[in-house]
DNA sequence: AATTAACTTCAAAATCTCTTCAAAAAGCGA
DNA sequence: TCGCTTTTTGAAGAGATTTTGAAGTTAATT
């Protein structure tokens, strides 16, 4: 499941995004609303988690973007703003459910669930690619029957790459929204290849595909056409 | 055991939940309807206590919804609203009991192990898995034929770990769940581990597989298939 | 052939788990 | 209530694993 998460809180987003993370979503973090509304182009996001107390507007103008734009995203808004206004305004725009800061991070991942549960996108905590099985809920990928040993960063990227399959992904992207952080263009980047690297070792080992396919010059992708 | 206490008066709220926390229940508390709804997915609440009086919505709604979704959880109705309408629908729709305002918390209290002990005879109160058995009446654990001697939180740590087995467990999750306060992402939750270590012991000791498994990097599960 | 990017190898740095020990808190009997 | 025992929590550091960095080699593209 692959989550956006639009705050302009530092501290609050790194909390936020590496618990989920940890709880197996994919997640990408943006400060401001102008970046949350390109992020949303190319990308297919499950839910949206959205503060409505940007630096650059209100937030509510994100919303009413995405509700239009893309009516099959879910959209949870974190608020500090407790007031009744927002939240009447926000869930009349189209919002799937309301959480008032400061709230459990269970919280935060029941609430997520529930709207993607809602949303009835087959709801299974499975994804399956051919001889490649994730499920995200016991962090477990299986390869031909053999359950591969993954470290959390390997993880990432697989699922990564897989929500991602058959798009050309930049090491600059990868490393963007394994790490978070914003990265200068001009860092090497090649501490990503070596869990690339990894990867491939321990999917090969296993009996799988070499489905990543590096593209010389751009970047690595998953090919699903092997 | 553990109880969310739905109620929005919020000095009543925390009366009735520092008595019960000072009983022994781990108690979460929530103030208005949605919140509740949303507390429930993927918890495991034994009873919940329920204020008819909530500022979204009757309540109702959320027994209604409780039984519709949660058979197992037992309900108990508090409520200022004497009616005997109130009474005999909340009832009706499922309530295992209903207490009128004023009342003596040691009164709820022994309302509240009454719902728990009548759900526990007509349901199974003992979990089997493998040579672990749980007695959550009597609250023993025996492992290959030997009793083992539990500290609560150990009790509750692994009966969390066996309901979610298979499960990758964040330690943050786990603080969440076993103690019920707000918890803040920057916490270091060592302490939990503490009580991962001694329950490893002491169920090795008797003679049990090593069944919790750490997952470095995210957390631990509870892992049945060894 | 020159240039750039991808890959390998190796090791340092960072992170996470686990151990140990001790303080704080809770429970318990007098 | 007081003092004792048990349980829970906290903190420092050892040990293990993962992640990152750096230097050099191979491969692809023009």
């Amino acid at each position: 499941m692959k989550l956006l998460l639009v705050e302009d809180h530092d501290e609050l987003a790194n909390n936020i995004s590496g618990y989920l993370a940890k709880e197996g979503y994919v997640v990408e973090t943006v400060l401001g609303q102008q970046r949350a509304i390109s992020k949303l182009t190319g990308f297919d996001y499950d839910v949206v988690l959205l503060d409505l107390m940007l630096p650059d507007g209100s937030g509510m103008d994100v919303l009413e973007y995405i509700k239009s734009h893309y009516p099959d995203i879910g959209v949870l808004i974190i608020s500090a703003k407790n007031a009744l206004d927002d939240k009447v305004k926000g869930l009349e725009l189209g919002a799937d459910d309301y959480l008032p800061k400061p709230f459990h991070l269970s919280e935060l991942n029941a609430r997520v669930k529930a709207i993607y549960r809602r949303r009835q996108m087959s709801g299974h905590s499975k994804m399956v690619f051919n001889e490649i099985t994730i499920d995200t809920v016991t962090i477990e990928v299986v390869v031909c029957d053999t359950t591969l040993d993954l470290t959390r960063k390997e993880y990432e990227l697989l699922l990564f790459l897989l929500v991602n399959k058959n798009r050309v992904l930049t090491k600059q992207s990868i490393a963007e929204h394994l790490w978070g952080d914003y990265m200068d263009a001009m860092d090497s980047f090649d501490f990503v290849y070596q869990h690339i690297k990894n990867l491939r070792k321990k999917i090969t080992a296993a009996g799988g595909k070499d489905y990543i396919q590096t593209m010389y010059g751009s970047g690595y992708k998953f090919n699903s056409n092997l």
